[in-house]
DNA sequence: AAATTCAGCGTACAAGTGTACACTGTTTTT
DNA sequence: AAAAACAGTGTACACTTGTACGCTGAATTT
């Protein structure tokens, strides 16, 4: 039994969402948005929004998992690109890339409130950042041998490096959008030959 | 002839500079100021606000450079520190952590102005770090015999890293903070470690 | 079939916002 | 000494904000 009326409410919900999700741009952010705002946009009267949540923190929250489950898309996405073939960080740069490209507002809520008011917003958004790192993290370890905390630092710097690429990039055009690209790229060879190196000096370092 | 009223006028334009860099916290954003607060803050009438900004924003882009001048305090304290003796990295790590604890509040506004929704302030934060960058940049480039690009490459990943770590810090008691700050070190250690490295590569490969 | 639940609506209100306008008294210029 | 400039004030207005409250009609439970 679903309940025609459960359907419903369900419906208006991701109405509610979506209205947020579309008021969001690069000159509007999420705490500059209104409750009324958002109840018009869903065609909702003011008071109908308490239905569904108690407070705009509340739909707010709501919003950083929704991009928190987009970005785990991304990394899925860059799985299955890699196991086609082609370089590891080259691809996934790419693809980071092509994700801001096509979900800039997405980006944006997540680059602003990890820096905003709430502190449950900003533990919303690190909790996401830190499932991604974490992702990498064990990928970095698994496939290079690394020992876990030099792969925890490779992991957490490749991440802040991408991340602040994809900051910049919602800032300029094409064209030095792919300058950006071949940089991150290349800081992250620079990351990993490091991160290679310093494994190796620790290895020699317990042999002794 | 300094005159009594322009040095009336810039005390209390001061005033408004100081009550709203005192507004700031991490659970109150320059965007969530208003004009007639700071003016209350200040001691002024809402209206007299307009006889030295036109606008929230002008103020809001006059503290971006605010900040940025304690920024370039902090470079020329880590370069004091350094001549003094001790690793440069460790050193430099160090005195931005302590940058962070004592100037919080106005590390939280290049945060998020950065990502924010003014495109002029956006610029106007990124003039700031890239001024930053450049000077370690240069830095990098004379100290260690870099080629230009990789040492702006270096530069770049190592500013990030570091803000990132910074912005970490905020929300964190002393212990973690601690360990952040030794992580940091390590991390900046594999970036100059592969910086060094990519330098090698590219030389040989000229030579040849 | 009757009783209950509940999503959505409309009204209403107090609080806060930016800023236009006319004013005052002191400093500066003429 | 007279005139002009101007920092700061107080009043006023049109808006927007969140949300309390009571209502309605349909879906659900009894």
């Amino acid at each position: 039994m679903v309940g025609i009326r459960a359907q419903q409410k369900e419906k208006t919900r991701r109405q509610l969402i979506d209205a947020a999700l579309g008021q969001l741009s690069a000159e509007r952010s999420f705490s500059s948005l209104s409750l009324r705002e958002v109840a018009k946009e869903a065609g909702l009267a003011p008071t109908s929004f308490y239905r569904h949540f108690s407070d705009m923190d509340e739909l707010g929250l709501t919003l950083v998992d929704e991009a928190g489950l987009t970005l785990r898309q991304l990394m899925r996405q860059a799985r299955q690109r890699i196991a086609d073939g082609g370089s590891v960080i080259h691809t996934s740069v790419i693809t980071f890339m092509e994700f801001i490209e096509s979900n800039g507002n997405i980006f944006r809520l997540l680059l602003r409130e990890r820096s905003g008011t709430s502190t449950e917003f900003r533990a919303a958004v690190n909790r996401e950042i830190r499932y991604f790192t974490m992702e990498l993290c064990d990928y970095l370890q698994q496939a290079n041998q690394l020992d876990a905390e030099v792969a925890y630092l490779q992991a957490n710097a490749a991440v802040t490096i991408v991340f602040s690429a994809g900051s910049d990039a919602l800032d300029v055009d094409k064209r030095e959008r792919e300058q950006l690209t071949e940089r991150t790229i290349n800081q992250l060879r620079m990351i990993a030959r490091g991160a290679f190196d310093l494994n190796n000096r620790l290895k020699s370092k317990r042999r002794s």
